[in-house]
DNA sequence: TGACTATATAACTACATAGTAATATAGTGC
DNA sequence: GCACTATATTACTATGTAGTTATATAGTCA
């Protein structure tokens, strides 16, 4: 990572961002078993079908998502397993923190 | 991840933004070989003292550095390594979507 | 063709935040 | 105490974007 210059930063950045929002994150979470269509994602998601189809322009500019019409519907679907990953890893990042804050709280209410 | 409540989501959601940003990128990158103090930081990023701050209070809430004051300077580091997995797997996925990106052009300026 | 359904887009509001300039806080050494 | 340096904070502006409502586009079937 130490060479990459100010441009690359950039990309890493904007994917990051793609990941940066809970809704997203819970479209892509239903994606891990197959592909959706828009309404079924809108139904997942709770939110509305245009902030639906927004994210998943979003994603799909990112490169996070594919997009395949079929018929009068638009199904999508993981573009790259390895995102999974990504969140694996946060996950477990969060859980220990969160761990953490419980031990020093149960430390304070001990003490 | 197919458990994750909303809170979580928001939770992990979070930790993406902190990564969210070509500043603070830079800042972890810069971390890479040890702890650095906050002048340092401000040099290598070429942001105002300041904005370095700000940035560097945002990264330690949410567990990215450590932060440790020695004399008039305060030190910050990596909290957990393991965050630089998460870089250089989104930097694979960044640059196989150049070279694919690349490629396409490749193709269309052949044909 | 026209009615119907699925998805995308445009215009807009509300809110979050990156960056700046000025100021406050805190440690060091005289 | 005072001057000096390093860091943090406050108040502010500008920009980006999540969400909404209304509308447009496109495919299907009668």
């Amino acid at each position: 990572m130490s060479k990459l210059n100010d441009n690359t930063l950039a990309y890493v950045a904007d994917y990051f961002k793609a990941l940066a929002e809970p809704t997203r994150l819970k479209m892509l979470n239903a994606l891990q078993d197959g592909e959706k269509n828009v309404g079924q994602l809108t139904e997942v998601s709770g939110c509305s079908q245009a902030n639906v189809s927004k994210h998943l322009s979003l994603l799909a500019q990112y490169g996070l998502v594919k997009r395949e019409s079929r018929g009068t519907s638009v199904f999508y679907s993981i573009a790259d397993p390895s995102v999974y990953k990504l969140c694996e890893l946060v996950c477990d990042q969060v859980v220990n923190r969160l761990i953490q804050e419980a031990d020093v709280k149960k430390l304070f209410m001990v003490g």
